[in-house]
RNA sequence: UCCCUGGUAGCUCAGCUGGUUAGAGCACAUGACUGUUAAUCAUGGGGUCGCUGGUUCAAGUCCAGCCCGGGGAGCCA
């Protein structure tokens, strides 16, 4: 049995009787076979005689039936190929319903496609991705095996919660509904938590005085609903100034406990619908609090944001053997929401909600509370600080609920980790690692990528002249393997933002200034409309990076003067953002304590991390690279569900 | 999770401001043709208009809630 790609490649087959299998791909003019077998994306057209084959056999040679072919290969006679088989035998291995099989041999919607994601790998598209996802995990080791890095498997599940990079699945065969407990008590003291609730309120009350944007009235009557009275505010249009006593109505319904919560909750339904004018009141309390409670979220309140309460109310919880069950980090399990009851959202006992108990997880299967891993990074800085150079590959999880084009729950990371290696080293070796792998698909995926090419350009001339790419994906793909990447600091990227004609004219939605993370649409002006090409902006600011990452003193490579910075780069591409995110680690035993315990890193859990910081400490660097990202950019394609064959998202894991 | 947008035949979509029997192309079936290239031509079958409730003499069309998809945002790779 020959491949369809050996058969159409080797000339030297010309002439000869082989033998092929594959599916059907169309039955054109009760004669012609296109045959496919995956091994190419091109298809053989073998030849069918009437004489030959009876009517019954040929109305089987529908979409997708599996068929054997044995026949001579000879020069084509028509125009579409090279060469084409004349069948001597032939077989059908599966019928194909043509009535039941869901994929034409026409243009589908990749959505449809999603829906059947078992059956899509039988299209163009499709095929074309996964082979060339093939050439890029290879490459992957390739490279890194060519500079002496050891391929080094990091655990799949870990017991520490500590490694910064979002929400983690948890492993457990404890059951669900009623875990063993360790008891702390009836009930939760909430006296404990006064300090930071005080703080919380202060947050939101400098908020409400300083610049609430949002215009509302007669807060006073309904706060009096609640028996919380207050005069009533001043009113202003624009900028609401409210009255101090107004704001302490708030204070109250921020500290409103469980227990006032839920009776408050229960009025609130019957409340509505007896009075309908009170909708509107509603209404706009919920725009005040729901916008108080986005901006909290977002960290644009200042210094004090969600994530910030999070880490303190856990500390405390911690101390006191409580359990803190619900946080804001995962919204959908918030007791109300904020769009139901607004008054209700913002307060501190709903957002934080403890439980006076502990799970007893030394009855779980490790013995401790374990999760799926996000990152392989510490364990691969142990190896590479006995190893020398190590990389992972391998699955990651993350229980964010993203619902984004470019985020998946489970997807393969790639993490290199080099001991004596700095930020410059960090940096060549990610802009090698890409160039590489760009190098090899456009040398072994060329007819892939002319597919995939054709289809893009297809797809970009249905879009408007102004929204069109400049250079088709070969051309794009070229273009980034011979040019250098654009290094630039943190401080010279925001110096660029000021200075460019979305800043001047307030086009961007999210200010700039020195400090703040860079929003995708900062990082896309950069990337697509500055530099044009792939940018590594470095040197950002602590407060935004992980605990791990090296921090700079003056003279260190991205320190500023405007504030503390670290040691970090990000590789930011077209199109796709950020798709290498690394740094050099701090090396420094003091250095690193200090920093974890300003960002709330439990160091006692991470003992063994800093093991390699006790014990012959040296510089090292690594990165992680999200591998289906890079394969979207290398395809074209837009939607990151597109380059993983089974992709896993919120509300979504069939297959 | 938030904002925007969509859900009509197996697929892609049309259906204007509510008004008779909801359409087209492709696919499928039957027949014709036989060197085609998503073959072509003729004929035919195929619809709980996402779900639930409401307004109306009348709802695919208007309203509310829910479910699912897409785009953008946040989280990041």
């Amino acid at each position: 049995m020959h491949s369809i790609k050996h058969v159409l490649d080797d000339s030297a087959l010309t002439n000869t009787t082989v033998t092929v299998a594959g599916w059907v791909r169309t039955f054109r003019n009760d004669r012609f076979i296109a045959l496919n077998d995956g091994s190419t994306i091109r298809n053989l057209q073998c030849v069918i005689h009437q004489e030959q084959v009876d009517a019954v056999t040929r109305a089987r040679f529908t979409t997708s039936a599996a068929v054997k072919c044995t026949g001579t290969i000879v020069e084509s006679k028509g125009s579409g190929q090279r060469v084409e088989m004349q069948v001597t035998a032939v077989e059908v291995l599966g019928d194909s319903d043509a009535e039941a099989y869901p994929i034409q041999p026409k243009k589908h919607s990749l959505e449809f496609l999603r829906e059947k994601a078992h059956l899509r790998f039988r299209t163009n598209t499709y095929s074309a991705i996964f082979r060339m996802r093939h050439q890029v995990s290879f490459g992957i080791h390739e490279y890194f095996d060519s500079l002496g890095y050891n391929y080094f498997h990091s655990p799949i599940i870990t017991a520490s919660d500590a490694e910064g990079a979002g929400e983690m699945f948890q492993v457990t065969t404890l059951p669900v509904e009623k875990p063993p407990v360790i008891s702390a008590g009836e009930s939760v003291d909430y006296s404990k938590f006064e300090g930071i609730l005080n703080e919380y309120w202060e947050t939101i009350r400098a908020f409400i005085e300083n610049d609430n944007p949002i215009q509302y009235y007669s807060l006073s009557s309904f706060l009096a609903e609640f028996d919380i009275p207050s005069s009533v505010p001043n009113i202003h249009t624009g900028a609401i100034k409210i009255h101090p006593e107004g704001v302490q109505s708030i204070e109250r319904l921020v500290k409103l406990t469980p227990d006032l919560l839920e009776k408050y909750h229960k009025s609130f339904g019957a409340w509505k619908e007896q009075d309908p004018s009170k909708n509107e009141q509603t209404a706009i309390m919920r725009k005040l609090l729901v916008g108080l409670y986005e901006r909290l979220r977002d960290g644009r309140l200042g210094n004090k944001d969600l994530g910030y309460f999070k880490s303190q109310v856990e500390g405390i919880c911690r101390l006191q053997g409580y359990q803190l069950r619900r946080s804001i980090g995962t919204d959908y399990m918030r007791m109300y929401s904020a769009d139901d009851i607004p008054p209700f959202a913002l307060s501190f006992f709903n957002i934080f909600e403890v439980l006076p108990n502990l799970v007893d997880y030394k009855k779980d299967f490790f013995g401790a509370e374990s999760r799926l891993t996000v990152s392989g990074q510490l364990q691969a800085e142990l190896a590479a600080t006995a190893l020398g150079k190590v990389y992972t590959f391998g699955p990651t999880f993350r229980a964010e609920n993203s619902n984004t084009a470019r985020h998946l729950a489970e997807f393969w990371m790639i993490e290199p980790e080099c001991a004596f290696m700095d930020l410059h080293g960090d940096m060549d070796l990610a802009e090698g690692l890409c160039k590489h792998l760009i190098a090899r698909v456009l040398k072994n995926s060329t007819d892939d990528l002319q597919f995939l090419d054709a289809r893009l350009k297809e797809e970009e001339a249905t879009k408007p002249k102004e929204q069109r790419a400049e250079l088709g994906l070969i051309d794009r793909l070229k273009f980034v393997l011979e040019n250098p990447f654009e290094r630039i600091t943190y401080s010279d990227a925001i110096e660029i933002l000021l200075r460019s004609k979305p800043h001047q004219k307030k086009q961007f939605q999210f200010p700039v200034e020195w400090g703040i993370d860079l929003q995708s649409e900062h990082e896309r002006y950069l990337v697509e409309k500055h530099f044009k090409k792939p940018v590594i902006v470095t040197g950002y600011p602590g407060k935004i990076k992980a605990f791990y990452m090296r921090t700079n003193a003056p003279g260190d490579f991205g320190y500023s003067d405007k504030g503390t910075t670290v040691a970090a780069m990000d590789v930011l591409f077209p199109g796709i953002g950020e798709i290498i995110g690394g740094s050099q680690r701090e090396e420094r035993l003091d250095v690193l304590e200090a920093r974890m315990k300003e960002m709330h890193v439990p160091a006692d859990e991470l003992w063994w991390y800093l093991d390699t910081r006790r014990f012959g400490t040296v510089p090292h660097a690594g990165f992680g690279m999200g591998l289906e990202r890079f394969v979207l950019f290398v395809t074209g394609m837009g939607n990151i569900r597109d380059v993983i064959p089974f992709p896993r998202t919120p509300k979504s894991a069939e297959f």
